[in-house]
DNA sequence: CTGAAAGCGCTTACAG
DNA sequence: CTGAAAGCGCTTACAG
């Protein structure tokens, strides 16, 4: 609880030789004569020295952590990806630099300006809804490897940028969910929730859009529904989808919470999902089993995506040359009761 | 992605002054002249420095970061404390040093060791099963602030300890299930699974026991059912309430996910949980409220714990004298269908 | 009010 | 194989 910590050179003078030599020990050098080594070692554990990776790492010019800013860590899509992360980093001797941003771009300003000063590595990013390129490139700078993942900040002119980008294939996810009810015979098929100005909800409705007309079906204009990305809005918006001409008999919902609030809404209005009305989800959360009638969704592993973004921004920091690039992460359609309804 | 980065020197030699002076600036110090400041601040700018947090912790001797170390990010009740621990760390301009353990007492010992080398002002751990509080003891030294969450590792000897200890009230939170399902007029319950030797286990079971007692009513050997903390196990072991010779009626289980568990398996024997048999759980996490049932349940409020403990061990930081302490956070029942069953 | 100098705990050429 | 010296980027008495 008190106390000097113990230093190299309190390590030298307790066994007589130089903080050179102690430091050499330290690094595990072969320079140092078996028996200074053991020396040496003795007295490291003698007195419990505790190596300062941070004056090392100011010596050398380097850095042992990298950052990881998530916009919400109680989504279990995110904690997963936060765990694959460190994970990763954990196994190649990184130390994870943690910091949420609650979906505020402004928090996320400040949060990202207070990691920068712990001289990162590399940054891992999954933007806050709304977040702006040009202010992320303010202060980001120009020398730390950066990984953007999930969604595209606007305003990012890519092919000038530095920046890595991980995403799910979004647009496949979706089709493939289209695809699966075309497939049970529905043809009335509204694609429901998000926001549409988010780049991952324009892929899935592009997905969706791109399969109904692979079967030569449009999707009329009031098929597609925008609610915030919550349980809640998506509940409280289920109305307008029987307020169209052709009412649809299924929904793609753009993410998992959107199709739980989708059900409720259902269930609201006297209609059974699974039974009357079939519906998909996005994410596979830990719920989507559980719920009733369980989801039928798209399975993403976050964790192993975290690990894919870790070992990622490991190799840009060590080989600054390589060129940024584009990673599509695939995604496996999990086929539940909700979206068995067979209305046709 | 390339280049030296700027430094207080750079920006002393680009406006003619001492690097004395551009520190003094940086930190705010009303020493520096207003036309001195202003012409540093512009520099500062115009050379986009960033401020090395290290070296300047190296030179002050002190520590702008924390060490939050958790079992299991991926439960969404520690991913909710690491969300307030990191909003509060934040707050108060710290960063969040993240490591998982994956409840694995070995990978915690190389992740601590780990942390302690970036020299934390405090460590927030919340031990993996099985954790041993003496080989913790030797990682984690004698210097730094150390707050324990949810659960005792074996071997503390709080009472000669520096470390806090943050748990949930887990056998007040226990004793009102128990009441809970008592008013509604069950007699025989059970306490179902968790593993006996956790320490959050004993203490749930404590508060059940102690409960039927108040009642006059004595819990039985065959309705205490050990399971690890799992959905799927809880499931598997269902069986074992009904073998006792009074068979349980409702069963207070240890947490959500065997309550969710047990609610499968009494649906695989042809029973449903809040018609034949009442089921409460403990946490509260986000499956609760969409299970079928909806499960009754213990809320705690993980994210306000997570804030608590970074505001504890920040004032421990600035205050080394200040003793250790046990806190004791409240809980609060949730009533959902789940513990319905009338039987009585 | 500003500047020269020493030092936080390490590492790394360079002598010996 | 080992040691003395310089330096990473900052801050802080101490002179002036």
């Amino acid at each position: 609880m008190n106390g000097r910590r113990v230093t190299v050179t309190d390590i030298a003078r307790g066994c007589g030789v130089s903080r050179a030599t102690v430091s050499l020990v330290l690094r595990g050098s072969p320079l140092p004569a078996a028996a200074t080594r053991a020396k040496v070692e003795a007295e490291l554990k003698r007195q419990g020295y505790v190596y300062n990776r941070a004056a090392a790492n100011l010596r050398q010019r380097r850095s042992s952590s990298v950052a990881l800013v998530i916009n919400d860590l109680s989504n279990p899509f995110f904690a997963d990806f936060a765990a694959g992360v460190d994970e990763a980093l954990g196994a190649a001797g990184y130390v994870t630099l943690l910091g949420s941003t609650g979906e505020s771009p402004e928090r996320q300003q400040r949060v990202l300006a207070s990691l920068m000063e712990h001289d990162p590595a590399g940054i891992i990013l999954s933007p806050a809804e709304g977040s702006d390129g040009v202010s992320l490139g303010q202060v980001l700078g120009v020398h730390v490897p950066v990984l953007v993942f999930n969604r595209e900040p606007s305003h990012v002119r890519w092919s000038a940028s530095h920046w890595d980008y991980l995403a799910l294939d979004n647009r496949r996810g979706a089709a493939l969910a289209t695809r699966h009810l075309l497939e049970r015979g529905h043809r009335r098929i509204a694609f429901f929730g998000g926001h549409a100005e988010s780049s991952s909800c324009r892929d899935r409705r592009r997905g969706y859009a791109e399969a109904m007309r692979a079967t030569g079906l449009e999707p009329e204009p009031g098929w597609f529904v925008e609610t915030a990305p919550t349980r809640l809005d998506a509940a409280a918006r289920t109305a307008s989808l029987f307020t169209s001409r052709r009412i649809p008999t299924a929904a793609v919902c753009y993410n998992d919470a959107v199709a739980l609030g989708l059900m409720l809404g259902l269930g609201a209005r006297g209609l059974a999902a699974g039974h009357d009305f079939a519906v998909t989800g996005f994410d596979d959360i830990p719920e989507a089993a559980v719920s009733t009638p369980a989801l039928t969704t798209l399975a993403t592993d976050p964790r192993a995506r975290g690990r894919q973004a870790a070992e990622r921004i490991l190799e840009r920091a060590r080989r600054p040359d390589i060129g940024a690039v584009r990673g599509i992460a695939p995604v496996r359609l999990i086929i539940r009761a909700s979206s068995e309804a067979n209305i046709a």
